[in-house]
DNA sequence: AAACCATGTCAGATTTTCTGACTCATTAGT
DNA sequence: ACTAATGAGTCAGAAAATCTGACATGGTTT
């Protein structure tokens, strides 16, 4: 519904290519999503494949590392962030079912 | 200066997934390229980059194969609409070239 | 000191991509 | 009508890219 198909979350992009977008190397970046920290989808032979947003959440991943921050706290902020989101999601939600109802619109 | 940095024009698509994105065949994304309609980038060992805006490109061209355009028809269409680009952009400089020297702007 | 962290590196296997060639049915050009 | 070109499948062998798992290491925690 919103931001149905974006470029930016389409995962095309191999760890190669990654690894020249973000100056990572590919342990690094193989690390990091062992730690949970990005989850690339897979070809059917078992290659990573990543998206723009990964990209770009991995250069943020990138900067914490360097400021000191470890994987497991990056990783707790990450869950933090996606849980208040989903809260919002939520509330979205309900305030948008009051409205219908008040207003008898059935899908 | 206008569009500066875009995903959509980043060449990062290996052909496997261009096949898979477009539903077209290896072969015919190399044929293609042959004929010149599509200019992927090349990683150091060789293997083919496209953009998602080759994407776009890439399903244009397959529509009008289906349409029984050749190759050829398609390239010259390409010529044209890339000149009368370029006019536009020669006048649009020669405009502000006016514009700078009316109000003795230097650079 | 022991454990964990983040990363380098290496080996061997597997996957992906490359080029070049041969083929072939269907047009297009002469 | 004949010949040439087109668009595309397929195969082989080589080369490039990626995968996992393991071992190593210097820093940090505990």
């Amino acid at each position: 519904m919103s931001d149905p198909f974006s470029y930016k979350n389409k995962k095309v992009i191999s760890i190669g290519v990654m690894k020249e977008l973000t100056g990572l190397s590919e342990r690094q970046i193989r690390y990091y999503e062992e730690r949970k920290l990005i989850f690339p989808e897979r070809s059917a032979g078992g290659s990573r494949k990543f998206s723009f947003s990964d990209v770009e959440l991995l250069m943020d991943i990138a900067n914490k590392i360097e400021d000191g921050v470890q994987t497991y706290e990056i990783r707790q902020e990450m869950i933090r962030k996606q849980k208040e989101q989903n809260e919002q999601v939520v509330r979205q939600k309900m305030i948008q079912g009051q409205i219908n109802a008040q207003f008898g619109i059935r899908k």
